[in-house]
DNA sequence: TAGATTGTTAATCGATTAACAATC
DNA sequence: TAGATTGTTAATCGATTAACAATC
């Protein structure tokens, strides 16, 4: 068993905010930046930005700030952002579709390499030249290619279905986007996205901010 | 300046996953549930279980467990699922339109009743009798109807216009889609779905569980 | 009553913030 | 040098967990 540098979950949440804003400045021909203003554009504390920084070794200097572009490919080292990764996506409906014709993701390291579903409506679609396949042809499709994760948008009723039918298949990181807590061995790793919850929150936090005007 | 019971951004966040499978449970008929239970099936401690819950007062009875009843309808209070929300999607692409066909957000209490483009490919379109408008017309709406939120699904170019966009209409309220940090008032409260953001927290995860195996 | 499970207090744990010395 | 800003330690803060008495 391998030793590996451990990182908190809120420091690896942290480093995709870190990482997009540097990106931009690259772009942009910025390579100098203070903890100051990442703090100020970011609403993380400079303090607690310098605190994350602090493991990047000759990133900083003091009395004049972080290198962006050393930051930038510290961050990528952490996350693996420089390793290629495939992913399926369980679902054609609207959601997966959206998912497919992202852009985003393949910037950075994942490429979605197919999409099934069971309705025949969809399947033989092809977005964006990915092709939706039946859910048939999956035990084939990822025992040919190297699939790494699976993005899950099936109906609720299907999602632990669906779940363990990518775990059968050896993949071991779920992205999760029904509103549901998926059952799996602990060895697979998954990532939430709720949405019906992030609007619930939203939707207390803008009721909490009406009443305090009141 | 009405004085507000404050709940801690961790304890909102954690209702919604409550509210989730306490549905279901009704659902199912079972109106009786233990903090054990529910930590073995949410991945939330049972001490945590407790602790939140022992500010809804005759929600739990001991040596018998909580009221499942009861608790949902706690959790709706806090949350304030009660009320009817309107909510606008700015940006009418694929997954704005993949929003509006969603049909969970409407159960909740948030109702999406306009989508607005300037694409004229999908202006005068209808996502499930939810007319694409363009944005020009987004002034007179906003005044017509009451709108509460915004989604923002623009490109990353246009989040920002958007957002300001959606402020100046008096939405104080803002669901981002969008990979930027959104610069808005204070008094505009934000919830971001960072989807890439997500995807390599997802790739980090995949990457530690893969190493802790070696 | 015995068993179960809440309610609640106290202990722990860890993340964030403050502060300032080091140093460019 | 003077000014700026990092690097780092220590203090604080708050959330989570443990433990157990209360009570159904």
């Amino acid at each position: 068993m391998k030793e590996t540098k451990k990182y908190s979950a809120p420091f690896i949440k942290r480093m995709p905010i870190y990482y997009r804003y540097l990106s931009t400045l690259l772009q942009v021909g910025v390579n100098r930046i203070s903890s100051n203003d990442l703090s100020r554009w970011l609403g993380i504390t400079a303090s607690q930005v310098r605190q994350d920084f602090s493991c990047f070794e000759g990133s900083g200097l003091q009395g004049y700030g972080y290198e962006v572009g050393v930051l930038h490919k510290e961050i990528a080292k952490v996350l693996g952002l420089d390793v290629m990764r495939k992913m399926i996506v369980l679902g054609g409906g609207s959601l997966g579709q959206a998912l497919a014709k992202h852009t985003n993701f393949e910037k950075n390291g994942f490429k979605i390499v197919a999409i099934f579903d069971i309705n025949p409506q969809v399947v033989g679609k092809k977005i964006k030249d990915i092709e939706v396949l039946h859910v048939d042809a999956l035990r084939e499709f990822v025992s040919k290619h190297q699939v790494d994760l699976a993005a899950i948008t099936v109906p609720a009723t299907h999602a632990n279905e669906a779940a363990n039918l990518a775990v059968e298949m050896g993949i071991t990181a779920l992205w999760n986007f029904v509103p549901v807590e998926l059952k799996v061995p602990k060895s697979v790793v998954i990532e939430n996205i709720h949405l019906s919850d992030s609007l619930m929150v939203l939707g207390y936090k803008h009721r909490e901010s009406q009443l305090k005007d009141e």
